[in-house]
DNA sequence: TTTAGCACTCCTAGCATGCGAGTGCTAAAT
DNA sequence: ATTTAGCACTCGCATGCTAGGAGTGCTAAA
């Protein structure tokens, strides 16, 4: 177990290294207002807290800098919540006070705000769409050949795709294929969808509709929705002033990986709930071994829907982080959850 | 005027740094297979190519590079088209092949697809939404409050949004509302919206629709569509990869100015009709100084909409990339027309 | 007109040097 | 028994020097 006074070093240490980037030494340290001991001692106590593991050299001469392990003890008991300045709140408070219905703007100007206040980078993975359900369904005419087909979910996705028509199909029936698949499919989840229209609504289709084959092909087509969440972005660039990642190689790698899209995906789609830090090699991503990720999930009711991330050097600064993050996604969840759940 | 002999150093010297990014000297120049002159002579040439102003020393004693005016020159009069691998022609076609009616995605896949064959980043301004004219409304009430509203305009761009309705409206009346928008509006060019709704429109609502105020605010916020194209980007990492961008502080500027949307906005909407050059400081932008920019415009019909771009560093590939771009927007042009011109 | 030769310039890489910030260890001070 | 002062030592980094290489311009001969 560590001493008071050790942890006090630590947290120094820690703090000062992630405010100013360059390794600390017994000299310095001594210096600081919080701690009234000769520089002797603080290298003794250094010397401890580097065999324990929690801060180490860059070279034999040099001052220290956190080791991954000081990270995580760092985060795990020695930050507290930090305060957010009004100006800040009011930035976060912005995102839901205008009457914005659509959910993808929230979200986009979600991860807009979030990177804007940490200077890093923003993810939001979406809102699961494979357990959205259908709740309207509605097809308007556009011309002989085309049409566009309408499809509301639970979660105020709204989606509307093309595609074409039977020939010379009438107006009724058009309606009555609208009323058959509203009647038939609202309330079911999306993934579903498919078999459904195969199983049930086919025998209705054949029954009521001309035509029946090529507008089961249609509307199969347009309810085919991608069911992998959509990622959103902000200040994808903050990476380029951070001083780790002045090697063009190394933001070469992470960009593209932000870029492919999947590479994150993956990384958002299981977190658990609330607030998680994985630092470093913890996310288990040669690309992320010299960055901290910051997940924490929001719902729609009580319903845990999607996750957004910062993404940051590990020498990020966690308090000042976790505390926006817990802001903004209490109140998307809030927002989302007036909106959307029923 | 320049001998033939100048022209052929001018054209090596070129066509060499564009390969390698570094200066080249008269040494390695009498070496090359198509010169069989002595280094010295090469030295003469060198030097009035030099004092002519097209071509520059790094330091006093460096080899050449090419000026602004010297990369003006060889794009004016030394480049010849570049056959382009038929492979890379495929990847072309493909872009069209597919069953898309969807514009949006066949202009992303486009701008993908130009950085690919590339390798520099492609941005695309999309079809000019000003002059669009509406061909299609409706309304689709979701339940008591609120309704999406659907827009779809000549050239195939459909566009939804939500918007609150009036407290307890009847349906009478929101097919009142709808019959009145598209028997009045349909035809129009987007940008009269607004006004003709305030004009001509109000009246009628005014006569036949219960709560007429809150309906023609709700709809003129419908109508008011954003009149700005949309771009779009492929690769935008790509300069990470040309050594002329080795300088993070350079990599942030210009990916700043791409990220901002509002720079490149203006940058693509004034192009001249078919292919340009731009090299560094004709831009008229410090940002742009080190970089070309090759634009191609496009077309639905024969109306000009659009702007495909390539943006890289003043040694492009020039011939190359100009062969693609035309390739490009030309089969861009034809299949936007065969599916959205009437 | 072209080319060979030569002196000169400038960049670059490599090496020595000194300084500063840091360390560990020991012995004295508290 | 801690804490601290002192000291020798290490390493990184900035500086200056040097040699080598690639290039140039100029002159005089081919």
């Amino acid at each position: 177990m560590l001493t008071d006074r050790q942890l006090l070093i630590l947290q120094v240490v820690i703090d000062d290294f992630i405010r100013s980037a360059h390794p600390i030494g017994s000299r310095s340290l001594a210096k600081k207002e919080k701690i009234s001991l000769s520089s002797a001692t603080i290298r003794n106590e250094m010397a401890d807290l580097e065999e324990l593991g929690f801060i180490e050299k860059t070279h034999t001469s040099s001052g220290r800098v956190p080791s991954e392990k000081g990270y995580r003890f760092y985060v795990d008991h020695l930050i507290s919540p930090e305060k957010i300045a009004l100006q800040e709140l009011q930035k976060i408070k912005s995102i839901f006070n205008e009457k914005i219905y659509e959910l993808e703007k929230i979200i986009q100007n979600s991860a807009s705000v979030l990177s804007e206040l940490t200077k890093y980078t923003a993810v939001v993975l979406g809102p699961t769409v494979k357990e959205n359900k259908l709740s309207k369904f509605q097809i308007l005419p556009l011309n002989e050949e085309t049409a566009v087909a309408i499809i509301v979910t639970n979660t105020g996705h709204i989606e509307h795709k093309l595609f074409s028509l039977p020939k010379s199909i009438n107006k009724s029936d058009l309606e009555k294929t609208v009323n058959i698949l509203n009647h038939r499919l609202v309330g079911n989840p999306l993934v579903n969808l498919q078999e459904k229209l195969f199983k049930e609504v086919a025998i209705l289709f054949k029954e009521h509709i001309d035509n029946y084959d090529f507008m089961i092909q249609s509307v199969a087509d347009v309810l085919n929705i991608p069911l992998h969440e959509k990622l959103y972005y902000g200040g994808k660039i903050n990476m380029l002033k951070q001083p780790e990642f002045q090697d063009i190689e190394k933001v070469h790698e992470i960009m593209n990986f932000l870029e492919e899209e999947s590479g994150f995906y993956h990384l958002l789609k299981e977190t658990p709930f609330g607030i998680n830090v994985k630092i470093g090699t913890e996310n288990n991503l040669t690309v992320m071994d010299n960055c901290s990720l910051i997940t924490a999930t929001y719902n729609i009711g009580q319903e845990q829907v999607g996750t957004i991330a910062i993404l940051g050097p590990k020498r990020m600064h966690y308090s000042r982080v976790i505390s926006i993050m817990n802001l903004l996604s209490n109140d998307l969840s809030n927002a989302l959850s007036k909106l959307y759940s029923q």
